[in-house]
DNA sequence: ATCGGGTCGAG
DNA sequence: CACTCGACCCGAT
């Protein structure tokens, strides 16, 4: 099959420049060039080559893109001449009248368009011919797209892979876009490189092979030409992002449209005796006899039902094409839901998605909910306010969503899941949740799913402002907009989740992270939805208390602070804190700065000024208390949900960087426990009642293990598997002292080291941290590699590896991208490498924990445990327990905690119980 | 109202 | 110039 792409303003202007000097001109004074010239090109493909599918593309109206990036883009083209101006209705009209299709894309070029759909047809045994003089087209060329170049004297030059590479000196027809970016190209207002033409384009090319390559290695580069390429660098950068074309515009190719038809030789007729064109009418009678090209069979489709139309003419711009393009249909009545749900029931999978009035999933009603089975095709049902009756209508497609075998698909699925569960519904089976997938592919980035949509699909989805407003205005409830609107947003969410699943699928296989996801991250997000679900139990009454107390003693220090500092200020302004101490009281010289020009008073610099002046003493204390009250105090007995009586944090599997989980709402991650103060307020999370206890168990120094383990340091291994006291046995080591000699002193000193070994620390930060001079530093860091030899290697290979590789990874494969590990700034390139060392200790160590989580919570579902996991911090897991399960569930942890995975040296988790969090401990 | 900076809680 | 986070407060916009 062979389908004509026509790029309708390159022939137009090319048409009407070919005429200039004897322009064609009807009797009644219009110029005519322009439309002849095409109707000629167009009459010429379709008698040389007779193509069976057929479209023309046109620019539109508005900016594109391009515009948007560049204001100057084709700015400096003269206005387009009125006579084309002129002409563009008319050969519309004819375009029209042939029942060719009209292509036109807001904010897209006509090669944008032409080159997203020739990609798509390639892939559809199509042979593709895309019809230009511009040879930017090049870049789209491949083994079934060509160009097919109109050359003077009528006759053309049709460019494969081959011709394309030859003309040029390519090796690869991306290199188009490489070539454009360096030489410019005038027409386009495509800077370019000034002084690089065609031949220095191509020989820097030959040796670069890209424009990126070639950046990055301009020290290659002599004299001038080093200069000239590295003072435009980003003019090129940005030469190449103008050149190059885009292939995935927001438009789908369906052959159907696209299909030769005969032309309405009436309204041919009409047209052209206006223009006064009677070769073209003359010629038109015989057009009418000849067959058309033969249309290969279309499958079933066509034979079962008579199709209203096939005709592509009734389509002729995008717009439509895209409102046929998808197809959402509202469920509001109980025999389409039951239709609905049972043909759910008999997928393989499915997208859902939850519309709510509230963003809090324990707190959120349903206001409907939508399912997507395939592409453009998705279904919203409306769910009543009345409980009764959302529970009638939810429960009709509980069976689908709790179906084990049918995988559902979602984006941040665990809110949808936690807000079906107060609706009696389990959804079950595997999962897909592209915002995880997404965070595996991309940790770094966001993974909101407006963006992944523009940025995977191109698409830009309907935004939630234009159903509630925008914030900061009264906002309406999800409830209140109305069925018309919310059910093309929800579809939409549903259809949009589905394609981003269909694109990151084969992408997490490619990247090998496909086991992480589907073994690890699938499964956990069952565990952490009950763990939310469940909550923790907080002793109000003791914090209510504890609050009292301190309010008394922080008035009094206030007071105490303002009596010292001899006037009254803002003790919880930093700056004003910084201006008292420095500027007013005089306290320190030299006072180190933030980088926006304050003073510092973090702790660690009052702490070195302690002695200096008393009032830094009360500042210090009245901090540590703020903090306390103002955090955890005060906000915790707040977030109490009455509906549970307990505190339910929110987890988030899409935000480190590393693998951890993060805690929101509140940050049950970092409730103190090193000073006594803070204590207490560990002591306010209990077990849920008289029956239960709270149970807790953490890994022993997972994350030096890992190190011992990946580095493959013998010394650390030996150490480990000897079961001594890692930081003494280190110590002992550095010091070379016996085991019994070794001073707490020493171990604090080896305990710091062992730590910033895993962070990649400096003698500088070192120094700074234990408060010792440098050259003692320094003695300890060559002291400790010395002791464990291989960690320095393990620490270079990392290093090695990522730039090599331009990541690092964990051991279950779970992926960091370190882009700045090659900066020429030491700075950046300093962190890079950190990173490099310790992002896969602390995510292995995340990795570890997580399979350990799913492998207790099956466990538990598995004996019909009532006891539950409530917690989890980084490397420590808790349990409100009953303790008649007590021995069932500490078996149940340690075994599963410590056989996640074998090391080469042992795995081990401690644990406790009491009354608490702080007696467990 | 919103956002960045500073500080500090945790592993 | 030690890695990973989130919450609170201030103060500028």
């Amino acid at each position: 099959m062979k389908l004509f792409l026509i790029d309708a303003y390159a022939l137009i202007y090319r048409s009407y420049y070919a005429f200039i000097k004897i322009p064609r001109i009807n009797s009644k004074g219009v110029n005519t060039s322009a439309i002849f010239g095409f109707i000629n090109s167009l009459e010429d493909i379709l008698k040389r080559e007779n193509p069976t599918h057929i479209a023309v593309a046109f620019d539109p109206h508005g900016p594109t893109f391009r515009h948007e990036a560049y204001e100057q883009y084709k700015a400096q083209r003269e206005e387009t001449p009125e006579v084309i101006k002129q002409s563009v209705p008319i050969i519309k009209n004819i375009i029209k009248a042939y029942n060719i299709p009209i292509l036109e894309v807001a904010g897209y070029e006509a090669d944008d368009v032409i080159g997203t759909i020739a990609k798509q047809a390639a892939k559809e045994d199509f042979d593709v011919y895309m019809m230009t003089p511009d040879k930017d087209y090049g870049q789209l060329v491949e083994d079934h797209i060509f160009m097919y170049r109109p050359r003077f004297g009528g006759d053309y030059e049709i460019m494969g892979v081959p011709e394309v590479l030859n003309k040029y000196g390519l090796t690869s027809t991306e290199q188009v876009i490489d070539l454009l970016g360096l030489m410019g190209d005038t027409s386009d207002n495509i800077p370019g490189c000034p002084g690089v033409g065609e031949k220095t384009a191509q020989k820097l090319l030959t040796e670069f092979g890209t424009i990126e390559n070639l950046l990055a290695n301009t020290d290659k580069l002599k004299g001038a030409q080093r200069i000239k390429v590295e003072k435009n660098a980003e003019q090129i950068r940005f030469s190449k992002f103008l050149a190059t074309i885009k292939t995935d515009v927001p438009i789908q190719f369906d052959a159907n449209l696209y299909i030769r038809e005969k032309p309405d030789v009436e309204q041919l007729t009409k047209i052209y005796t206006e223009l006064e064109f009677r070769t073209f009418i003359n010629k038109l009678s015989e057009e009418v006899k000849k067959p058309l090209p033969k249309q290969p069979l279309q499958g079933d489709l066509f034979g079962l039902f008579e199709v209203e139309t096939t005709s592509a003419s009734k389509y002729s711009t995008l717009a439509d094409l895209r409102s046929i393009s998808h197809k959402y249909y509202i469920a509001d009545t109980e025999q389409k839901q039951n239709d609905l749900a049972s043909f759910l029931e008999n997928q393989e999978f499915f997208a859902f998605d939850t519309e709510t009035d509230n963003i809090d999933p324990l707190n959120a009603g349903l206001v409907g909910m939508s399912f997507a089975v395939k592409e453009n095709e998705a279904w919203y049902v409306p769910v009543p306010e009345n409980s009764i009756e959302a529970d009638k209508v939810v429960s009709r497609f509980s069976p689908a969503l709790e179906n084990e075998k049918i995988q559902k698909i979602g984006q941040n699925i665990k809110f949808d899941i936690l807000v079906l569960r107060k609706y009696r519904v389990k959804v079950a089976g595997p999962l897909f949740d592209t915002m995880i997938a997404h965070y595996l592919l991309n940790p770094e980035l966001r993974h909101g799913m407006d963006y992944l949509a523009e940025t995977y699909l191109k698409y830009k989805p309907i935004p939630i402002e234009e159903l509630i407003g925008t914030r900061g205005k009264k906002q309406l409830s999800m409830r209140d907009v109305p069925l018309s609107k919310i059910s093309e947003y929800a579809a939409e969410d549903a259809d949009v989740t589905l394609k981003l699943r269909n694109y990151f699928a084969p992408e997490l296989k490619k990247e090998g992270i496909d086991s992480l996801f589907y073994d690890i991250e699938m499964p956990l997000i069952y565990v952490l939805t009950d763990m939310e679900a469940t909550g923790v139990t907080i002793d109000t009454i003791a914090l209510k208390q504890s609050s009292e107390e301190l309010s008394i003693v922080m008035v009094a220090l206030e007071k105490e602070i303002y009596e010292m500092a001899g006037k009254k200020f803002n003790i919880n302004s930093a700056r004003q804190v910084g201006e008292i101490l420095f500027d007013h009281l005089k306290i320190e010289e030299k006072a180190k700065k933030t980088k926006t020009g304050n003073y510092s008073t973090s702790e660690d610099i009052l702490e070195k000024m302690r002695g200096k002046h008393p009032i830094i003493g009360k500042l210090l204390e009245y901090r540590g208390l703020k903090k306390l009250l103002s955090t955890y105090i005060d906000a915790l007995p707040e977030l109490i949900r009455p509906t549970s009586g307990k505190i339910h944090t929110s987890y988030n599997q899409a935000v480190t960087a590393t693998g951890r989980l993060s805690s929101t709402n509140p940050n049950l991650q970092n409730i103190p426990v090193r000073d006594e103060l803070g204590r207490e307020i560990r002591k306010a999370f209990t077990a849920d009642n008289t029956n239960c206890i709270f149970f807790s168990a953490d890994y022993s120094q997972i994350e030096l293990r890992i190190m011992a383990h990946l580095s493959n340091d013998q010394h650390m291994i030996d150490a480990f598997c000897s079961g001594a006291d890692i930081h003494a046995a280190t110590a002992a080591k550095i010091y070379g002292v016996p085991l019994e000699e070794v001073t707490s002193d020493m171990r604090r000193k080896a305990k710091t080291a062992n730590f910033g070994i895993i962070y990649g620390i400096s003698i500088f930060g070192l120094s700074e941290r234990l408060n010792i001079p440098r050259a003692e530093a320094k003695e300890l860091i060559d002291g400790y590699f010395q002791s464990y030899p291989r960690i320095r290697e393990y620490m270079d290979e990392s290093i090695a590896n990522a730039k090599e590789k331009g990541y690092v990874e964990t051991i279950f494969k779970r992926k960091r991208f370190l882009p700045d590990i090659t900066s020429h700034n030491a700075i950046v390139r300093g962190y890079a490498e950190r990173n490099a060392i310790n992002a896969p200790i602390q995510g292995s160590a995340a990795d570890i924990i997580k399979v350990a989580m799913i492998r207790i919570f099956n466990r538990f579902e598995k004996e019909k445990l009532k006891s539950k996991m409530i917690l989890q911090v980084h490397d420590e897991l808790n349990f409100n327990v009953y303790k008649d399960e007590l021995e069932t569930v500490k078996q149940i942890v340690l075994e599963e905690m410590e056989g996640v995975i074998k090391l080469q040296v042992p795995l081990i988790a401690d644990c406790g119980e009491g009354t608490n969090w702080l007696e467990a401990h």
